[in-house]
DNA sequence: ACCCAGAATGAATGAATGTTCATTCTTCGT
DNA sequence: ACGAAGAATGAACATTCATTCATTCTGGGT
């Protein structure tokens, strides 16, 4: 953006004024997790930089050590946020009352799983940079396995309502579930 | 990080002498992808460093940057190396004329591409490592598409053999190669 | 037996990056 | 209006890591 005037432009109170603001910690801590994940859906998870996450947050770099205590600890929390937002978002849905219909519900599932927006992209792109480097980073696995597991039981429940709503035969809900989870990923994978 | 590998560890059956060898290029090149597949696999992408790759081959330092000019090219021949081998073993076997049935080579791939054994795990770690990086690396991203193009136009093949010889209607080869293809890649994912 | 092309080594180098902290600045209670 | 609490800054520091290159060593050719 140029800026043809090239006059004082502090008349503006917020934006583009580079005067340094306080606010709440609760506040600052979502700016950086928003920037990071950013930084990671552009640049990728070894690629990033705490110098890169600040500057995209628009603060210095002594920030982030004074809100997360270190850079394996921003990740870490990144990594939560995006995996409390994704499955915490499928989880409202299944066990939604607002949807009485159960197929309704899963037509719903399948909406918020597909999602197009640019965030929700940005959001998947950390979620697979992540999921790369469970194999090797215990902590990662623990969060979201713990995640996993629960939202992998809300499905299992919701098809097996639907196999007892609908009086399906032969169908066992948890491969069903297993399936179901499987192809979605994959098919988010094929996306990327 | 505790030091697993006090000692140098030899991979192939040698002498134990410390001896130093003069091999072929070629001999060396594919003892420093195997040993970055391994690295990868245990540590992760992010957290990999020269030094890592070239102790785990039982080498010096300088050696990798002589045959590979640099760490990234080492990196980006390690990703070629395992999707030509992961695809290449798919492509051979779907094309495979000594199983003329086409339901058993069906079964054939199936058995490869869930196959368990070690290495086979720790390729399939490195390939999601990849993945998880590919967002943001235009250079892997041309590697892993072009010989995954190939392998989705052979298998989209198979299955359109399979429909015209089972006389099936109704059934689109392509969506159910791709979702064939999104099912395997969520298992895998599962597994990890 | 000798020699040398070039394979192999690893200490040294410089660049990049996470972390610290002395200092500056903002806000709010009094 | 004033001062203190603590939020915010960013230059400085320490570390880690990729890369280089002077040197050592090996094996084949003569």
């Amino acid at each position: 953006m140029t800026d043809t005037s090239g006059a004082v432009i502090e008349a503006l109170p917020d934006t583009g004024s580079k005067r340094r603001q306080i606010r709440p910690k609760a506040e600052r801590r979502q700016q950086l997790i928003d920037a990071t994940i950013r930084c990671i859906a552009q640049h990728g998870l070894s690629a990033i930089t705490m110098q890169m996450v600040t500057r995209e947050a628009g603060l210095s770099v002594g920030i982030a050590n004074l809100h997360f205590e270190s850079k394996d600890n921003l990740l870490k929390e990144t990594l939560r946020c995006v995996a409390e937002e994704y499955h915490g978002g499928q989880i409202e849905i299944m066990e939604g009352e607002d949807i009485p219909d159960l197929g309704e519900r899963l037509d719903a599932l399948l909406d918020f799983q597909l999602g197009r927006g640019v965030t929700q992209r940005q959001k998947m792109s950390v979620w697979f940079a992540y999921y790369g480097e469970a194999g090797a980073r215990p902590v990662y696995q623990k969060i979201v396995s713990t995640v996993d597991r629960l939202a992998a039981q809300k499905l299992e429940a919701l098809f097996t309502d639907i196999i007892r709503e609908g009086g399906y035969q032969d169908v066992d809900a948890r491969e069903l579930a297993t399936g179901y989870s499987a192809l979605i990923d994959g098919l988010h994978l094929g996306l990327l």
